[in-house]
DNA sequence: TTATATGCAAATCGTTTGCCCCCAA
DNA sequence: TTGGGGGCAAACGATTTGCATATAA
């Protein structure tokens, strides 16, 4: 999905918005960083958006990469291709199932195969591509966090992964 | 699912066949950390993997905690909740959709929402959780890999996650 | 016996933090 | 002017690796 200059700017001045209506202010570094991240056709990692940046702007730091991604997270203006990177968490059902994942504090629960549609296309598959399987990874709030919702206070970004009942 | 202790005495017996069958030696540690791993009850960390294997074994190192799971994964005998942990991966379309993972070179390639049916439940989703949305994960092989297998040679955790094409 | 695994410690990689200076508002 | 932001380097946490020793087959 690749984006015209046009679009680009758009999603910028999107950015710059929600700066303003937050009193926060858009550095020049912020701007360029959120365009290479629209810019961007594919998945970059954040290394990969810094050497992009650094082509306009050789001085930005790493460090402003990763704090500008985590504001851009926060603010809803990205999104990471999955939210449980942070570290290896291993399954040893061997059965095919999908997931729930609490997106406040990642735990992770199995859902029977079963217990979904199986997953269909609409249109013809891209050809070429081999497909072995599907996955679905269902997004929302545990039933922990769901509660503590309704008053607030979090748990979020908790470590362990806890023993939480679907 | 909570397995009972015949059952995991299975997967162990299975885990003996697969080494036996390669010629692979089965350590103590090695079964004592793969029924661990069968016993557990949720997405378990390595750490959290290490942690109760040594109260059996106070011995076992971290590192051999590692070198096994990924000995397990290597045999298809334990998965990964996300085969996409290792780094942090952006992604700057905003539009709900989902993604197909190429599970040799690890590249990811956006699907548009209607190309796949809705997912739905078959029974009613669990009581008292909070359902955001709903995500799929196609897996398979990409274009470039899908061709690659035929004659063999690979490509496998490619560092850059490139630009091949659905 | 012989190949492979283990345990330990050091190394590496991705990411975060502290601190001082700078800039957008 | 002023509070959040940027750059740098050190700190961190997760994972990997090198190597000498131990172990399964």
């Amino acid at each position: 999905v690749k984006l015209t200059r046009r679009q680009i700017d758009e999603r910028v001045t999107l950015l710059r918005q929600y700066c303003k209506t937050r009193g926060l202010p858009l550095t020049h570094q912020r701007q360029v960083i959120y365009s290479a991240l629209a810019a961007s056709e594919t998945h970059p990692t954040p290394e990969e958006i810094c050497s992009q940046v650094r082509r306009e702007m050789p001085s930005v730091s790493l460090a402003t990469v990763y704090k500008n991604i985590k504001f851009f997270l926060d603010l809803g203006l990205l999104r990471e291709v999955t939210a449980l990177h942070e570290r290896q968490l291993l399954d040893a059902n061997l059965e095919p199932h999908h997931h729930f994942v609490c997106q406040r504090c990642k735990t992770v629960m199995d859902i029977r195969e079963r217990d979904l549609e199986p997953v269909r296309w609409t249109i013809s598959p891209p050809p070429g591509i081999r497909i072995s399987g599907y996955k679905v990874e269902v997004t929302g709030l545990c039933i922990r966090c769901a509660r503590k919702t309704k008053t607030s206070r979090s748990s979020r970004r908790r470590k362990s992964n806890g023993n939480a009942k679907l």
